[in-house]
DNA sequence: TGTCCGATTGGT
DNA sequence: CCAATCGGACAG
């Protein structure tokens, strides 16, 4: 006899997930502004919902951006994953202490990414307070650290394919292009001439924006 | 192996 | 404004 879960069949025709097609456009740019308003989940061990709408978010080009980790063709063991296929997650670990989340582009051998810089929670608000003691709800998940804790990413996730179960990014809510603001990037100061590139990509006026500006 | 420093955060 | 904290990148 086969048992059929109700929450499991909710959970599938949820299921809204991005397709390929979208991560391995050509211009990282366009898929920076375009992940504004989606809704990044990543699931417990226990199957658990935890997820945010994607706010803020910056490109980095590859080769030719001085801020990107594959600046100059750099590839090594942690800048490999960028080198992979549109659609896959490169999580790396910095100051020590921090993770940061990052949405591979376009197609294998051109290194481009878009780190999620600002997430708006929606569903897992309790694992989010679990994992941001002492914080308020609104101090959850505004920045490009915190929402990696607040969602319990690592590096465990460097390379997990999108459109797998481990992490993932849905439809979420259309955001009006007038809505959107851009920016330079934020923490990469030796970027010489690429510094004012305005490729950081935010929802004006949300509260999870990790800076105003 | 040694040194330098970071796509940040939280507390002064 | 500054310390925390450690892995990655690269020089030697």
């Amino acid at each position: 006899m086969v048992r059929i879960n109700i929450r499991w069949i909710l959970s599938m025709s949820r299921n809204n997930k991005l397709a390929r097609a979208f991560y391995t456009r050509s211009n990282v740019l366009v898929v920076a502004r375009e992940l504004l308003g989606k809704l990044l989940v990543v699931p417990t061990a226990d199957g658990t919902r935890v997820s945010g709408i994607i706010v803020e978010t910056e490109a980095y080009r590859g080769p030719r951006d001085r801020a990107s980790h594959a600046y100059g063709g750099r590839r090594t063991k942690r800048t490999e994953t960028m080198y992979g296929l549109g659609g896959t997650a490169y999580v790396y670990f910095v100051y020590g202490m921090y993770n940061q989340f990052n949405v591979v582009t376009n197609v294998p051998e051109t290194p481009h990414a878009i780190l999620v810089r600002g997430l708006e929670p929606v569903e897992g608000l309790e694992w989010m307070r679990k994992r941001r003691p002492g914080q308020p709800d609104s101090n959850l998940s505004n920045g490009p650290g915190k929402l990696c804790m607040a969602l319990g990413i690592d590096r465990r996730l460097d390379r997990a394919d999108l459109l797998g179960n481990e992490v993932w990014i849905e439809e979420g809510s259309r955001v009006p292009a007038r809505q959107i603001a851009t920016g330079p990037r934020i923490g990469i100061d030796y970027a010489e001439e690429w510094i004012d590139k305005p490729w950081r990509f935010w929802i004006q006026g949300n509260r999870f924006v990790s800076r105003k500006g």
